[in-house]
DNA sequence: CTGAAAGCGCTAACAA
DNA sequence: TTGTTAGCGCTTTCAG
């Protein structure tokens, strides 16, 4: 054990403080305090000894005690779903991106979709008194906000809109997406279509089974009961929804697929199955282009929806004062293969 | 503009403190702390004037004070290359994990492959106290830290080990998993192989290239210039060092690749190209089972990395004091079909 | 069981 | 140009 410490002992390992500086530069704190923020009014003569004392003392700017004083965190929270999902990643680097260009450090979490974990996630955030909240919900309630916002938390919500409180949103058009997806296997020749989606507790999933409904209709298509399948994205769950409908009374001859999960799943089952079934999946999914066939996609654009985010989000904490808007971007049907696949001769 | 506001501005919009909870409730700040951190000694009767003045309120404890005073920010810091990297989004989340289950928040950021970013990135973090980091390195000299870890900033570094100081470090076996890579391409009959890697600088870059040169060496095959190529992975890059490869004089007959950015765009390539070539890749990729044929990969568990190396930082906060250490993680050949491919026919 | 006082490390406001 | 004083909102200490 190295005994090397003159310095007085205190809580941060045994870090030295502002104070401790200034003694050993035989200048006033605020002195320390102007050359570290890089404040004028300081001769160059006394920033040396500043510094100098700095450089030997190891000090660093305790941010902690700053943020007390100054109410601003420089910090801003990003929740959503689930770290580990490919589609979520691009979305998070482009608000990091936004972030640091603004000078901010970004805190993350995921809620694993569950709206408790949630709330207690964006809670803890605003304990810590972060500036600003970016929010892809889980759950459909965030009254629980309502002091956090009126307190001064900009929060805008992604992906999905909040619930029951009025707050900025930015959108993928999940209804026109699936809509499109659904009228392109329709163009295809396909009139028996399924429909495997997320859990029916999760707006997309609404919005996106009410776009394939939409063109169902719209073309005078009935849909059999055991066409729609909304669940988790659990393999074992997608695996026997895509079963169901290939195996039932009324087999379908295509599938539109809710997200990049259950488009994962999907595409292995149809790969193992002894007859062409067409496919549309939501969500663009990475070498989708080499399978074969490649897989006919409704691409939403993550990085575009995070740093509209972001960038709705500092444009509050700058005292943008307006009405909440509601921002809603385009899909993109990119077609490969897979979702031009003709109905398969009946059985 | 709604005037309901009777309560001091303070400077977080307008936010109740302990404080205002206290003078609502008739009581004293301290009684205020009691009820809010849950300690014993409040009567029943007393907890319940003061819960009550909390909820009116919408008071929440903010924690940058508490920070101060306590000296535990109950946060760590990850800092790795790409958030939107898919190989690290398993790793961020196992990392989060791990917090979450000791109470603290995440806070990260992408270095981008820069070394000053991520210095500066890292002392950001330290500025703010987290009670420890998580790196995954891209620069190669982390003296700058020395005096945080002296300080008492617990440091653990991931996939990559710290350059110039002693420190814990989690890897993966680059030297081993590329030698079986290219050993495995050796048995099924190839003798001109080819190794796309990434930037020399990066350590897995070249502890995959000695891999590789091992492997060749082993069984007796020289190795053309013309075969190795290391360089940033970008598409473009790497496109044009397998066109290189397989345009030589001596052209291969098989390629190692270096990381999961790298073997995507080497099968687009291949893919596209006239003649069969075998394909090992290091990294596992989504989707590489149902690709024709199914891609061969060395894989690692980013999740094990990111979780072992979270516990061990736990371990450094809760007071473990023995020397660094160096764990590596085994990595696992999956043979899929591309990496069993012969050695085509002389052109 | 309860509360008053001191102080965490910093910055704002003012004085010298 | 420089230093002093008074907090930021909380927890710690210690006295009622």
């Amino acid at each position: 054990m190295a005994d090397t410490s003159h310095r007085p002992e205190n809580r941060y390992g045994n870090r030295p403080t502002m104070k401790d500086v200034a003694a050993r530069a035989g200048v006033g704190l605020k002195t320390v305090s102007r050359v570290v923020n890089g404040e004028p009014g300081v001769t160059p003569d006394t920033e040396r000894r500043v510094q100098e004392s700095i450089d030997a003392l190891g000090f660093r700017r305790n941010d902690s005690a700053r943020v007390l004083r100054k109410g601003r965190t420089a910090s801003i929270g990003l929740v959503l779903e689930d770290l580990a999902d490919p589609f979520y990643g691009p979305l998070n680097r482009a608000v990091e991106e936004v972030a640091r260009a603004h000078g901010a450090l970004l805190i993350n979490g995921s809620s694993a979709e569950d709206p408790e974990r949630e709330q207690e996630l964006v809670l803890a955030l605003c304990a810590r008194r972060v500036d600003g909240l970016i929010v892809i919900p889980a759950g459909d309630d965030h009254r629980y906000l309502e002091p956090e916002i009126k307190a001064g938390v900009a929060t805008v919500f992604v992906d999905r809109p909040a619930g029951r409180i009025d707050a900025d949103v930015i959108l993928s058009d999940s209804f026109g997406g699936a809509r499109s997806g659904a009228a392109h296997l329709i163009a295809h020749g396909h009139r028996r279509i399924g429909f495997v989606g997320d859990q029916p507790r999760i707006h997309t999933a609404i919005e996106r089974l009410r776009g394939y409904r939409t063109a169902m209709a719209d073309a005078g298509l009935a849909i059999h009961d055991d066409w729609v399948a909304l669940g988790t994205t659990a393999p074992d769950r997608v695996r026997d929804a895509v079963a169901g409908m290939l195996a039932g009374p009324e087999p379908v001859t295509a599938i539109l697929t809710g997200n990049n999960r259950v488009t994962v799943t999907a595409v292995r089952v149809l790969a193992a199955y002894h007859h062409p079934v067409a496919l549309v999946g939501f969500d663009d999914i990475e070498l989708a282009d080499l399978l074969e066939p490649g897989v006919t996609v409704i691409a939403q654009d993550a990085a575009t929806l995070g740093r509209t985010a972001a960038e709705r989000l500092f444009q509050r904490l700058d005292g943008a004062a307006d009405a909440p808007s509601r921002v809603v971007l385009p899909t993109r049907l990119i077609a490969r293969g897979s979702g031009e696949i003709p109905p398969s001769a009946e059985r």
